[in-house]
DNA sequence: GATATTAATGCAATCGATTGCAAGATATTT
DNA sequence: AAATATCTTGCAATCGATTGCATTAATATC
């Protein structure tokens, strides 16, 4: 026993008259000890409650088994953190994590240190990176990919083989949405959000496509940059669709913060939803259901996205070969949007 | 250097030509080094850009430097998981952890160990621990008030000295909650809410409070046990303003997400919303503010509450005294109770 | 200039578990 | 029964940094 009165693998191997060498084999039921031996090691330390220093095995095994995650989230406070999408696929990743004995160490980009292959990998603090949340072009991420940390990032899939990419398929939500907006007879139809943002930006691409498909005319004027926020959403559409022009009759925004926000104005004006303009957004959070009217938007499947992240990860650190991968989207239809 | 090609200490130090023990103070500025010799190890450090193995650095100094988060959620899926204040609360606490040196390590209670002590302490993962949510009585949270674990709990406190907490007034909101009605006029006042959680027993306390102070009869009737959701916020309204009662003027709903549910309702039924009935939840989540009529609520600040968790929790492990302490809340008034 | 202080540095043990290799114990073969 | 093969176990080095104590160098004191 140490100091702290903490068992130690040597108290154990005392205890049960062998060396530690084989108290240590023995606890991880290496075959190459007798069984009958294991068993007694096992024993002994399950009643005394002898749990590893993780630290020492570490040390010695050079693994961590931890995985650091890093949440970008220095953008304009408090937006993106407000984004109940973020906490849930952290959730399926702790989960994950757990499930394969691995930690989760968690950062946001607010104060910790931006050298992120130093930090973690150098200092061994941890085998692997998930990066959430990769937002506009970041740099940070860019000279990872020089590095020989494993990583993988949430988002939009950039230059083909910088690094590994997984996300929901924007291209195909934005796609499907304004599909849908088209389907219930809306032909011009604004667009919410900031394609600065990558993922944002493939939005905008489907949101094209659907036009394009449809033999709509694709007018720039009505892709307005809003941000994040249901007070982006609000202002955003008030402004504009005062000033510019009144014929729009249906709003694919790209988050459901902006829609509900967008909905908001639309309501102190008694314009009608969905009758005079139909809205989809775009995540699926909790609230869309019970906002009145309920909001139509494009789902995410963020469980999957958790598990794949950390599968995709672990297959990395394992040396194996990965690629880029996309979720897919679907239609959920509410009121906002049935005509 | 290693395999990997990583610089260790001694590398270091024999390309500064001085034994490890030197280089190991000079790095970490020990006045007892010659700042010559300081600042000669440190640029060589820096200019190899080696960083200190921090896993041997915790098996010799016997700390971690590293702290434990504990999130539990495993309550019927996917409700606490949504709220957002969760995630503010984890951001703010990941920040000001960063901030003072420690590493956070995050797990759920979904798939993890639920033997904190031993996963955590005894091996060595972390110094102490944060507990968030503690919801409804929990046994592992008490057995751990007799180990040599550090933590502290986010929310109410129960037994006097078993553990330290910190948490928002939640009775104070409760009361502010329901005098806020009765400023408005409300005679009946129902609460949604499930009082078998601690934090809304406390507000379930503060709602008599204020039923008391203005004289007005407390139905144990009119307290209707919701779950976290919006969705039993609809249902229950549904069910019990029907079957029991049609005289109620105002409701408390212990969250806003329940408060956005039975808004549903009372929309749909054509129910005047604030006139008729007015309501007002608690937390102030992002939306409350875009839905229609804007949601009133109780404000949590919640970064204060993770401020104040960090640095409680850091005294402890320095065997300073603490002790718990409650946040103060406030009313935002909004349309929903606004006659 | 010899001795007493003080300042800098280095030696070697230590943290606790893991593992290559050697040695001892047991079983099998001839 | 001797020789060989197979199981089990233990020895001792190792992972990389930190630190108590001893030692050497530099400075002060008489």
């Amino acid at each position: 026993m140490n100091k702290k009165n903490l068992m130690t693998l040597a108290d154990i191997a005392k205890l049960a008259n062998v060396s530690t060498s084989t108290a240590s084999r023995a606890l991880r039921d290496n075959p190459v000890i007798k069984q009958a031996t294991r068993d007694l090691v096992q024993g002994i330390a399950k009643e005394h409650n002898f749990k590893v220093n993780v630290t020492a095995s570490k040390l010695r095994t050079q693994k961590t088994n931890t995985i650091a995650v890093v949440v970008m989230l220095e953008r304009k406070s408090g937006q993106v953190i407000s984004d109940p999408f973020l906490m849930e696929i952290l959730g399926t990743i702790a989960d994950e994590l757990t499930k394969f004995g691995y930690d989760m160490l968690l950062t946001t980009t607010k104060t910790a240190t931006h050298d992120w292959y130093s930090y973690y990998y150098e200092s061994k603090r941890a085998d692997g990176l998930i990066i959430i949340g990769q937002g506009e072009h970041d740099q940070r991420v860019e000279s990872l990919a020089n590095t020989k940390l494993p990583f993988v990032v949430w988002g939009t899939e950039i230059h083909e083989n910088s690094y590994t990419t997984i996300g929901s398929d924007n291209r195909k939500g934005g796609f499907l949405a304004v599909q849908h907006l088209i389907k219930q007879g809306c032909k011009r139809i604004a667009f919410l959000g900031d394609i600065n943002h990558n993922e944002v930006e493939q939005r905008w691409l489907g949101y094209q496509d659907a036009l394009k498909e449809a033999d709509l005319p694709i007018e720039h004027g009505l892709q307005i940059k809003t941000d994040f926020t249901s007070n982006d959403g609000y202002s955003k559409l008030r402004d504009h669709l005062l000033i510019e022009d009144q014929g729009i009759d249906g709003i694919f925004a790209v988050s459901d913060a902006i829609a509900l926000g967008a909905s908001k104005y639309l309501f102190e004006q008694n314009i009608d939803v969905p009758q005079k303009i139909a809205i989809i957004g775009f995540d699926d959070i909790a609230m869309s259901e019970f906002c009145s009217p309920s909001l139509s938007t494009i789902k995410q499947n963020t469980a999957a996205g958790g598990r794949l992240l950390v599968k995709i990860l672990l297959n990395k650190i394992n040396q194996q070969p990965v690629k880029s991968q996309l979720l897919d989207v679907e239609v959920v239809q509410r009121q906002s949007s049935s005509r």
